[in-house]
DNA sequence: GATTGACCTCAAGTTAACTTGAGCTTTTAC
DNA sequence: GTAAAAGCTCAAGTTAACTTGAGGTCAATC
């Protein structure tokens, strides 16, 4: 092998893993801190990743654009084993614990999307009637907050 | 009418609305700031509220919760007619403006679901064919910036 | 062997959406 | 008529998720 840029090698600079994984390199460095990924030195003092790295972080980004937060990825990325790749239980693991938020965001989104329709959109202005309206106004007699939605 | 405690006034206090919209005294005036919602002044200084605004603010938190941001909000509440309660044809137009946003994030997480159990779910790890896997990888090559979902 | 590009660290800045606090005025209640 | 509750303004703090910048090191290249 003649050195860089030749055939799979298994170890990645930072920069190599930005460009692939398509995050800026302090990104990475900024996911580290927090634990999300991790890397070892060269003598240098310069971080090497292996190429499960890209995997992670393609991971860290889909359950992101979910809406799931840094904080919650990193613990379900700490259920991972430690330092040895994973294998397909532990991805199914992965994926159901995400699975179950999606499947209730995804059932929210849409009874949303149906009062949206049936209470926005008909412009009803029955304070009894509208589930949109109601909350609201019910509070004042009751004497709690209004809850909306309160996502779980 | 003994002034305060009786029936259905029209003019509502800051506290007023916070309490029946269930969002803090201090959020409504950050929402005036942004132009969310409007408000008079009485002698003293106080805001005061049509009733409208606790329609407003219900509004808002709908909206919020699909994932709209606030100044998407507030740009569509300036639809509405200023000043003036909104008719039917107007919270249609809203309604409609957000429907399609929902829809789109409907399906979108939709088939994130269905990638989700298909690619971290069942561990596949050949680089190839592996939807999840793929753009981080392929990058290598195309030399450009990872697609993942790229919502719209 | 020196220049240039890739890295490193650490602190500070950024945006969204609010909250908290200080210091002061207005209302409401006894 | 006075004291407590509710308001007001304005500045600063908070969390998440990063980015930017300063100042310095490492490594690949001509």
């Amino acid at each position: 092998m003649t050195g860089k840029g030749g055939g799979l090698r298994r170890e990645l600079t930072v920069g190599e893993v930005a460009e692939r994984s398509g995050v800026a390199v302090s990104t990475l460095h900024f996911y580290e801190s927090k634990g999300l990924i991790s890397s070892w030195r060269t003598d240098g003092n310069q971080r090497r990743y292996g190429r499960d790295v890209l995997r992670r972080v393609a991971i860290i980004k889909v359950a992101q654009s979910v809406g799931i937060g840094l904080a919650e990825i990193r613990d379900a990325l700490a259920t991972l084993p430690n330092g040895r790749t994973p294998n397909a239980k532990d991805w199914a693991r992965l994926s159901a614990r995400w699975r179950e938020d999606l499947d209730l965001r995804i059932k929210q989104l849409t009874k949303l999307r149906d009062r949206l329709e049936g209470c926005i959109g008909c412009g009803c202005l029955s304070v009894d009637d509208c589930p949109l309206r109601n909350p609201g106004d019910k509070a004042a007699e009751k004497g709690s907050g209004a809850q909306y939605l309160k996502p779980a």
